[in-house]
RNA sequence: CCGGAGAUGGCAGAGCGGUCAAUUGCACCUGACUGUAAAUCAGGCACCCUCAGGGUUACGGAGGUUCAAAUCCUUCUCUCCGGACCA
């Protein structure tokens, strides 16, 4: 019986659980997907949460692989919407970045196959068959729902490309056959459409090992909270999807994101000014941080602090902390220290890949393109 | 294609011939206050000059009228909203 516990510790939800499990015990060769538009540099959530998921898979005997989706970057019109730029950063930043990424999250970056949309669609009239079958299958305002989970709530401003960007989100899954679609929890309502729409297709339906038509399993991972407060109070009323898309860090937002190549003194800056209320165990980004990234990665965190404010302590578990940071026995600065140290600590790897001239370069490029 | 409205600083949004480098809100930066942050208060927020002060670019693009234009005229581009078309 294949154990799916660490999977699970480190995923908010996956959708066909049970499939998962009956064809890792069929002893199937699945086969993983995560896509990502090329939309700037990369930052913690979407580089060590894909790298812890990636290390579980991996263990699990998976195939993974990184979708690099130029297209889609290119229809939502990111860096600029120029699509050269978009693929020469696609291959040169952004996989790379990736693969540091994993590699520090404890996954093994030679086991991640790059799959680059430009080359799956060239001269791949299957492909856009079956844009148009899954197109075919979907209503207009079920796709219009869709595109606000793509970073925009506002209908004006926008181009009609954009609408086409969700069935191409989907139709990727079934030309990759992947049997495991990945994602942040902002892409579940893409997936959930791939769900819906599996077991109608014709042209090129998603099989198991037995030849039966089968619905993709989706994994979706936490979305780690942005630095600073966030500008709409998260309330009870709204539902989980909602909460974590409004909570989550943003590139656009310069405070809220930590970068993986950052250099340390922006770490510590940047979690120095975070949003932590005393006692706050909720809505803490650094405590989110220190659940979902610090936890699973380095398995314990040590809180340096000087004796008059207790000493030093080592927090074997998150729970134990968490319950040390609600009674006030952690205070907010100490608990941030100890995340910055350790932080810059794990990314040590990233920045010396980074570090040259020339990724310097790209990644000021890259920087200049997004408008930040 | 026709008619109407509109394009202002990171965003939102005033201004509608001089007193506008441009009200205001948000965001952002700095300082005060807290053993962190937030909240609150004070200041800053086009660029250059050491401050008083001065200079240089700026209100979608290009021309023009005026002593003087974000403000008026012409034209171009784009957006929105109606209508027409429905083969």
């Amino acid at each position: 019986m294949a154990d799916l516990t660490s999977l699970k510790q480190v995923t908010e939800e996956i959708l066909g659980e049970e499939k998962l499990s009956s064809m890792l015990d069929g002893g199937e060769q699945l086969k993983h997907y995560i896509g990502f538009e090329i939309s700037g540099i990369l930052h913690l959530g979407s580089g060590l949460m894909t790298g812890l998921v990636i290390r579980e898979l991996q263990k699990l005997g998976v195939d993974t692989r990184i979708f690099l989706a130029d297209w889609h970057t290119w229809i939502n019109n990111k860096l600029g919407g120029d699509h050269e730029l978009i693929k020469r950063v696609a291959l040169e930043y952004f996989m790379p970045a990736m693969k540091v990424s994993c590699e520090i999250a404890g996954a093994d970056p030679e086991k991640i196959a790059p799959i680059f949309g430009s080359e799956l669609y060239h001269n791949n009239d299957r492909y856009w068959q079956s844009l148009v079958e899954v197109s075919k299958n979907l209503t207009l305002s079920r796709v219009m729902k869709s595109t606000t989970i793509l970073g925009r709530q506002e209908s004006e401003n926008m181009n009609f490309a954009l609408l086409i960007y969700p069935p191409m989100q989907v139709a990727d899954i079934f030309e990759m056959g992947n049997h495991i679609a990945h994602a942040g929890m902002d892409q579940r309502k893409c997936h959930v459409i791939a769900l819906e729409v599996a077991e109608k297709l014709k042209i090129n339906p998603l099989r198991d090992g037995a030849g039966n038509i089968m619905k993709p399993i989706a994994i979706h991972h936490h979305l780690v909270m942005g630095l600073q407060k966030p500008a709409t109070a998260p309330d009870e009323s709204m539902d989980k999807v909602e909460l974590t898309t409004a909570m989550k860090m943003s590139k656009s937002v310069p405070g809220s994101a930590v970068f993986i190549h950052d250099t340390p003194e922006e770490i510590q800056d940047k979690i120095r000014k975070a949003y932590a209320p005393e006692k706050e165990t909720k809505f803490n980004p650094i405590l989110d941080w220190t659940q979902h990234l610090l936890f699973p990665i380095i398995g314990e965190v040590v809180i340096e602090r000087e004796e008059r404010f207790g000493g030093n302590v080592t927090f074997k578990s998150y729970p134990e902390l968490e319950a040390a940071y609600a009674s006030g026995d952690l205070f907010p600065l100490d608990l941030k220290n100890a995340v910055a140290k350790h932080l810059i600590d794990i990314l040590a790897p990233a920045r010396e890949r980074f570090s040259d001239k020339d990724s310097q370069e790209l990644i000021a490029l890259v920087k200049q393109a997004t408008g930040r």
